[in-house]
RNA sequence: CGCGGGAUGGAGCAGUCUGGUAGCUCGUCGGGCUCAUAACCCGAAGGUCGUAGGUUCGAAUCCUGCUCCCGCAACCA
């Protein structure tokens, strides 16, 4: 029985250069999907940039460039990272092409037609130099904390989304499905923060500056950037794709909690679309001193650099092992060393290039009995990953399949194959159990380091199967000369 | 009383929701092995789980007070 997984991340902001919370929020993404794959569910995975917005406008300008070209020129550096990084989408939206402004535009005009969007008068203060609104709490003292000035008080037409309607919906709907947001600590939190106040309207639209979703038959506007961000989801899945609809799991950080949880759901109701079944957030990578990685400070670490020093399998494994799942994290460069000479050098490495060579000194590896013995049969593995991934709790299915790993070891250990020479069938029937033993973890492995999975399975002589189908006795292994997967770094 | 997260052996963390005298990785010490990337395996030392109370037969885990740290404004997930 196969299902649909369609697993997004956040679209980014093309601002800047991609920093390591970009790059984390894909690799967990691409965990899902690669994980989603292989228990093989047909999946699909979306990533991509948001583009529009002001902010745009003004670093083009900054740049001395037109915002076009500008941008084009920023989302090639996204997508030099999720390439570097080996993510597995299979599609990149870009808020500013067509079909996204299509959809966007229709969806504009579907809750329009249904009373959801009316037009009206935004008033707050107002920064004349930045051209924009700031609320009390981003400006409490009344003055703007870009440029320092008093904030004017300025009333602005626009269009308004009416979100109030949706508040009692909102809350309900959270209470019957306590398995929307992930952690439970972001579910409590927007729950509380809907029961400790009402919905208002959202004003969805800007003055139109040249850039942006157009709002249908008023040039004068914009649509605001998220309301068309997140859309993007959605947007981006062409007829055949929509069977995809609604959206498995948002991978998302959770400064955009609040868009995700909230209004993107109220946005989905009103236009009559059925709901994203999960919305899992992640935490943020924070420097190795404990503190947010900020330019100001200088504690940012570019994960384009960490991957230009280390093998980008050992930074995913790091990411996806160390950090735990919806928790903050510190990035330790120390640390993504140590875990890769440790844990995947001395433990995974090893262990196959220890087996194999021993392996090769036979000529046949051969099968005893019916089935792997109780030590190393990881079917249980399988059980208790499959459960960790479906709690969102990447870290823990890597925990489990290291447990198995040093279970080769310990095997090994125990059997002292090398004291079997005198019993070549004893010792043929130890490597064969050995060498199933690694493929299982080679195939257990491949939604997180899809390389080392293709790493580890190279030397075995075979090819990617499926867990279940991989079975013990039938697999035929044809051994060559490994190459260390996981030489070691030194500092 | 603005909101939220955190404080667990030398370091970094898990465990806290669903109470039952603490677990992982690294480091340290001792032993084993030699197939292997001087890797692997076994064992040991080391924590009154921030603090003061409370509930309970029993609390790292639930409740209350307090202390300290970090986010919630900006480049930024």
């Amino acid at each position: 029985m196969t299902s649909k997984f369609y697993v997004t991340t956040a679209i980014d902001y093309p601002n800047g250069a991609p920093h390591m919370g970009h790059a984390y929020e894909k690799i967990v993404a691409d965990a899902y999907a690669r994980w989603n794959r292989f228990l093989g569910n047909e999946t699909h995975f979306l990533t991509g940039t948001d583009e529009n917005g002001q902010k745009l406008i003004e670093s083009a300008k900054a740049a001395g460039e037109e915002t076009a070209p500008f941008v084009d020129k920023q989302v090639l550096k996204f997508k030099e990272l999720i390439s570097k990084l080996n993510i597995s989408n299979d599609d990149f939206i870009r808020t500013t092409e067509k079909r996204h402004a299509d959809v966007c535009t229709d969806l504009w005009n579907t809750l329009s037609n249904g009373g959801e969007i009316y037009p009206g008068k935004y008033s707050g203060k107002y920064c004349l130099a930045c051209e924009s609104f700031y609320t009390d709490l981003q400006a409490p003292e009344g003055i703007c904390p870009e440029h320092h000035k008093p904030l004017t008080l300025k009333e602005e037409e626009g269009y308004f989304f009416k979100l109030s309607n949706y508040h009692t919906w909102m809350v309900d709907y959270l209470k019957a499905n306590p398995d929307f947001v992930v952690p439970k600590s972001k579910y409590n939190e927007i729950l509380s923060r809907l029961e400790g106040e009402s919905l208002r309207d959202l004003a969805i639209s800007r003055p139109n500056q040249g850039w942006g979703v157009p709002v249908p038959n008023d040039d004068k506007f914009v649509m605001y950037t998220w309301f068309d961000a997140l859309i993007n989801y959605y947007s981006a899945l062409n007829d055949d794709q929509k069977k995809f609809w609604p959206a498995s799991m948002h991978v998302i950080g959770k400064d955009i909690l609040w868009f995700h949880a909230v209004i993107w759901p109220c946005m989905l109701k009103a236009a009559g679309l059925p709901l994203p079944k999960q919305v899992y957030v992640h935490g943020m990578i924070l420097a190795e001193d404990g503190k947010k990685m900020s330019k100001s400070l200088g504690n940012g670490v570019d994960p384009m650099d960490m991957v230009a020093k280390y093998p980008v399998e050992s930074f995913r494994y790091y990411l996806l092992r160390a950090i735990s799942a919806g928790s903050d994290g510190a990035f330790s460069e120390k640390e993504l060393v140590q875990k890769h000479n440790s844990e995947l050098g001395n433990d995974l490495g090893n262990a196959i290039m220890r087996v194999v060579k021993l392996s090769l000194k036979i000529i046949d590896p051969k099968v005893d009995g019916v089935d792997v013995p109780e030590e190393l049969n990881f079917k249980d593995t399988f059980t208790r990953m499959k459960t960790a991934m479906e709690a969102c709790e990447h870290n823990k299915a890597l925990d489990a399949l290291w447990e198995s790993v040093n279970k080769v070891n310990q095997y090994v250990n125990e059997k002292e194959p090398w004291r079997l020479k005198e019993d070549p069938q004893a010792l043929k029937v130890v490597v064969y159990n050995c060498l199933f033993g690694i493929n299982q973890v080679a195939l257990l492995i491949s939604a997180f380091m899809p390389e080392t999975a293709a790493g580890l399975l190279g030397p075995l002589g075979v090819g990617f199967t499926k867990f279940e189908e991989t079975k013990f006795g039938e697999v035929v292994y044809n051994l060559t000369n490994p190459e260390p997967l996981f030489p070691k770094i030194e500092n």
